[in-house]
DNA sequence: GATAGAGCTTCCCGTCACTGGAGGGTCAAG
DNA sequence: CTTGACCCTCCAGTGACGGGAAGCTCTATC
């Protein structure tokens, strides 16, 4: 199967197929012209790495993924470890755009949004009130 | 006030506060000597900048909002706007994440964890129940 | 005055996970 | 035989810096 039925299957583009090429995550075979060949197993690793990508794991999360996938002496601990570390990851992120989110959301709150210059989100930007408004920033 | 100055006093670190040189969000003087020479506007427009960035503002969302706050015809309006285009990003961001928090969440919770190789999470990965455990997907 | 160490400068490369585009070969249909 | 849709490789750019090299300047000490 050429490179635009596997992008079609997976849900890929063909630029990142090639680029997961690049990089070892894939080694599809190649036909006498020179097209990338994908069989099986490769259609079903691209979308173990589609479906990856889609839960936020690093390119490095999923190759360790892959070999794990692979590994039949793995562990599910082995597996659980890296999950649990892209959950935390994904919380402390999670984490810091609340925390943004909730001081953003009550200075455009204030902000009256009219013609006039007067503007509590430029004020805090500008240090407004370096303590007070911003309780331990 | 020399470029290690400026960072004690903004918080940025010099490689930034170069950064945003060159890009042109500041222009500080230059002794003698040929060192940045920052004073009292520039430390203004850096600890805006901090501020900024640590809400998440891209740098061309920095560069708008420094704009409108050098600008007396400003209006609070114009500044409401890149706010809340920002604030819906951010909630664009953490619905992503909120989503695959929950799904990943979901199969942590179901994995062992222990040294047998069955696993929800790399079977979920590999396409599963491609309908069942994942709606919506 | 010599020297050591800290601080400053510019410049270039690397990050992450792609994306766009140039330049060129291949294939199927009409 | 041409057209258009594929495919290939290689290079450059993204955002917002960080690391590090090579070299100049300042300050303190001897």
């Amino acid at each position: 199967m050429n490179i635009a039925g596997a992008a079609a299957r997976t849900g890929l583009p063909p630029k990142t197929i090639r680029y997961y090429e690049d990089i070892g995550l894939v080694r599809p075979d190649r036909s006498a012209n020179g097209y990338r060949d994908f069989g099986g197993p490769d259609l079903h690793k691209l979308a173990f790495l589609a479906r990856a990508r889609s839960l936020g794991f690093t390119i490095e999360d999923c190759r360790a993924l892959l070999a794990l996938y692979e590994d039949r002496q793995r562990t599910s601990a082995d597996v659980k470890r890296v999950a649990e570390e892209h959950l935390a990851r994904i919380d402390r992120k999670l984490a810091e755009l609340e925390s943004m989110r909730q001081a953003l959301g009550r200075l455009v709150e204030r902000c009256q949004g009219d013609e006039r210059p007067e503007c509590p989100i430029i004020d805090d930007l500008a240090g407004g009130s370096p303590a007070a408004e911003r309780p331990a920033a």
